[in-house]
DNA sequence: TTGAACTATATAGTATACTGCATTGTTGTG
DNA sequence: CACAACAATGCAGTATACTATATAGTTCAA
């Protein structure tokens, strides 16, 4: 369990943000409730993990929003088995369509890499 | 060549929008200087495709500039042959970064909905 | 020739995702 | 025990990417 400053240098994400994601309601750090002289907040390796997939999804295109669906899928008990599925599996087509997409982008690129390369510009 | 009302119903995105895209430099109508009475703007089909590029690039999480970085080096006279190839190389390093991410993403995904079908969650 | 449907320009407002700052309190090292 | 380095809270400010509104002019079919 580290604080935050730690989190912040392990994932190379600014400590601002980190907060901003955590009020979002992306995860959720602990208090320890034997200390009374602070209320400091702790996190676990779970966190990173998570903010790492973050990362990952945001630099895909995926929002917040997207994201926290996701996230509350994965941890949140309140949600039917049945409901996380369907989110999960909306995400999955969303990522197939992502990767086509990608694929269109970098087909277009390298052709348009190809006609400069050859005088065809 | 077609007015923006059309362009816009042709791909679907906002009238706003894709004056915003022009406004930013994306890509340019032209006016045809032999009529007087107005200063109508017309779109040639290779705007169209700009703008489903645009679309596609932005889905992955391209932002606009980095999106009119790939949109200039298509098109720009000004800008060298050395300095295009330069930045469409870079273009394509970060799809491939973008490629690792998404099924780095996608693994994870899975494994959620696995472990929620499974009941290991 | 009137009215609906377009056109351009300009400006203001909104949503998302941060980013910075000020304040106040806590902790740990020399 | 001073003081740097950390922590929490709150709120203001910024960047990006739209989105809406107001105004004024143009085109075209009935």
């Amino acid at each position: 369990m580290k604080l935050i400053h730690q989190l912040s240098k392990e994932t190379g994400i600014p400590i601002g943000t980190i907060r901003f994601y955590e009020k979002s309601g992306l995860f959720k750090g602990t208090t320890k409730k034997e200390v009374t002289t602070n209320n400091y907040v702790y996190y676990g390796e779970e966190v990173a993990d998570k903010l790492r997939f973050i990362q990952m999804a945001k630099a895909v295109g995926f929002t917040l929003s997207e994201i926290k669906e996701v996230v509350d899928a994965w941890y949140k008990k309140e949600i039917s088995r049945k409901a996380k599925i369907e989110v999960l599996d909306k995400k999955l087509a969303q990522i197939e369509e992502k990767m086509k997409e990608l694929r269109t982008v970098k087909k277009q690129i390298a052709l348009c890499k190809f006609n400069i390369e050859n005088g065809l510009d």
